[in-house]
RNA sequence: GGCGGUAUCGUCUAGAGGCCUAGGACACAGCCCUCUCAAGGCUGCGACACGGGUUCGAAUCCCGUUACCGCUACCA
């Protein structure tokens, strides 16, 4: 068998959603899992929508998933003429007809209809017309569609990938406009025109496009094209089961990528999302192994809801697991745009930056996690947390002499966490009271919060200087306290 | 309205007639670990939409109902 070639279609009328990403994920990853080519479509003929703007967010938004595409990119818009050839063909084939009724009455027509009986199908009059009439009325220049005039007393069925067979009978499909009467084509035409000469064999979209198909496989017919396989991929909804919209937050995967979440956890999450390799497996997954375990068979038929939770608790996930060398540099832009460090003078002294990384990462669901928590360790003079300061330096007096004490058995000895430990476990048991009453007073001087790393490491990564000047500076802080009090 | 699609814990899913007392993951709760917070480990809570068939036996097959979604444009 010959290598498939898939496509993902947008149309750039906005920012590249979650579900278009996952769309084109699957066409991606059925490619690279069969070492076929996945091409990349723009639908652009909606020349009112489509914007540069939103073409090129689309390109960044694959770009950043690392979803790369073979070829050049094909822009629908350069091909209106072959879409205008194919429908003059299959008026010359006798498969479609001009239509001379306007929107006009077409409209009213349909209106009446659906007073009365309900449904509204045209009524195939313009079919009716001899070939001397139309002749003239083209010759006189009165503005015409095409119509494609569906075969009678049939259906047209496929066997979808995801769904099985699938069939529609013909009687309930009416002969629909394949060319507007200012010669521009409509979508089923255009995209059936484009599949075809891009050679696509697999068309893996969105199961919103399933009444569509049997009118695509019907053109597909009339040019005289093999059929390629179709597969309809379910649609992902928000926490209400409502079809995905901006109320629901953010569904950009840009906006993804300004909160924090990693490309390959929003892969990895989205993979998740209608697919499932079957079996008992590991959720958490690299794009290698994604695309080993890819296969149309583990799609699913149903609509899922997009849970930003389990997006973040993947994102985790990837945090602890990718390399520092690959983290390092991306929460470095971020602590610079946060105007913490410069990226600089992170990347000249790598080996503490890392530790650092080592000891917030696993705390952290997202890359602007990461930053928030670094504040401490990176700026010159910490902020106390007030609640935090009221509650580990309630009683003054003892906090203050917890905190002159370590600062007094922190200012000798060896600088090294062993060593450390030791000292400090020491003097707790030396004053009586357990290790954990000496750190709360020294988490809040040292680092300002109620919460942070274990206070061995941070001392580790604040270094003996920076560690005895918060010490001091909590003692100060504290005098300050009480004598407002 | 017509046509098409879908239906397992709150959510993502495993399950292809007996392995199901329905498994895993997220979330939630508790416990353990522990200097706090995380991470990690353990435990708990929690679902086959409903009604009929078929079968010795159904979450799995068939039919119907209900609910939800999509399409029903000279939009894509």
């Amino acid at each position: 068998m010959s290598p498939p070639r898939l496509r993902f279609a947008p149309s750039p009328t906005g920012y590249l959603h979650v579900g278009g990403a996952r769309t084109a994920l699957f066409n991606w990853l059925y490619a690279r899992r069969h070492g076929g080519q996945f091409l990349l479509r723009v639908e652009d003929t909606d020349k009112a929508r489509s914007t540069e703007e939103s073409t090129r967010a689309i390109f960044e938004g694959l770009h950043w998933l690392g979803l790369d595409w073979d070829e050049d990119v094909v822009y629908q818009g350069a091909n209106v003429a072959r879409h205008r050839a194919d429908a003059e063909r299959l008026v010359a084939n006798d498969h479609a007809y001009r239509c001379f009724c306007t929107a006009f009455e077409l409209d009213a027509r349909r209106k009446q209809a659906e007073a009365t009986e309900g449904a509204f199908k045209y009524d195939r009059r313009c079919d009716q017309l001899d070939r001397a009439e139309v002749a003239r009325r083209v010759a006189a220049g009165e503005p015409n569609v095409i119509r494609f005039r569906v075969p009678e007393g049939r259906s047209t069925e496929w066997n979808d990938l995801v769904h099985g067979a699938i069939s529609f009978p013909n009687k309930d499909i009416e002969d629909f406009i394949i060319l507007r009467s200012d010669g521009t084509p409509i979508y089923n035409m255009a995209v059936t025109s484009d599949d075809i000469a891009m050679g696509i064999t697999l068309v893996m979209r969105g199961d919103d496009h399933i009444s569509n198909t049997p009118k695509q496989i019907m053109l597909y017919e009339a040019l005289g094209a093999a059929l390629p396989q179709f597969a309809h991929l379910p649609m992902i909804h928000g926490t209400d089961g409502k079809k995905l919209s901006k109320r629901h937050g953010a569904t950009a995967v840009a906006d993804w990528q300004h909160e924090g979440i990693l490309p390959q956890a929003m892969v990895n999450f989205l993979a998740l999302l209608g697919w499932s390799p079957g079996g008992e497996f590991n959720e958490v997954m690299g794009i290698e192994e994604l695309i080993a375990a890819f296969s149309a068979d583990g799609l699913l038929k149903k609509a899922s809801i997009f849970d930003t939770k389990k997006l973040e608790w993947m994102n985790g996930q990837h945090l602890v697991r990718m390399p520092l060398a690959e983290l390092g540099p991306l929460v470095a832009r971020k602590m610079a745009a946060a105007g913490l460090a410069t990226e600089e003078d992170l990347a000249a002294r790598q080996a503490w930056y890392h530790a650092l990384l080592e000891l917030l990462r696993v705390r952290s669901r997202t890359v602007d996690d990461i930053v928030r928590q670094a504040r401490p360790y990176l700026v010159e003079t910490v902020t106390y947390d007030e609640h935090a300061a009221a509650k580990a330096w309630k009683d003054a007096a003892e906090a203050r002499a917890l905190l002159a004490a370590a600062h007094d058995t922190l200012a000798t000895g060896a600088w090294e966490p062993a060593a450390i430990e030791a000292a400090l476990k020491g003097l707790a048991e030396a004053r009586g009271i357990a290790a954990g009453k000496l750190f709360g007073p020294m988490r809040v001087a040292l680092t300002g919060e109620a919460n942070s790393p274990g206070m061995i490491d941070v001392l580790g990564v604040l270094g003996r200087e920076a560690a005895l000047a918060r010490l001091t500076a909590a003692l100060n802080d504290i005098d300050r306290r009480t004598g407002l009090s």
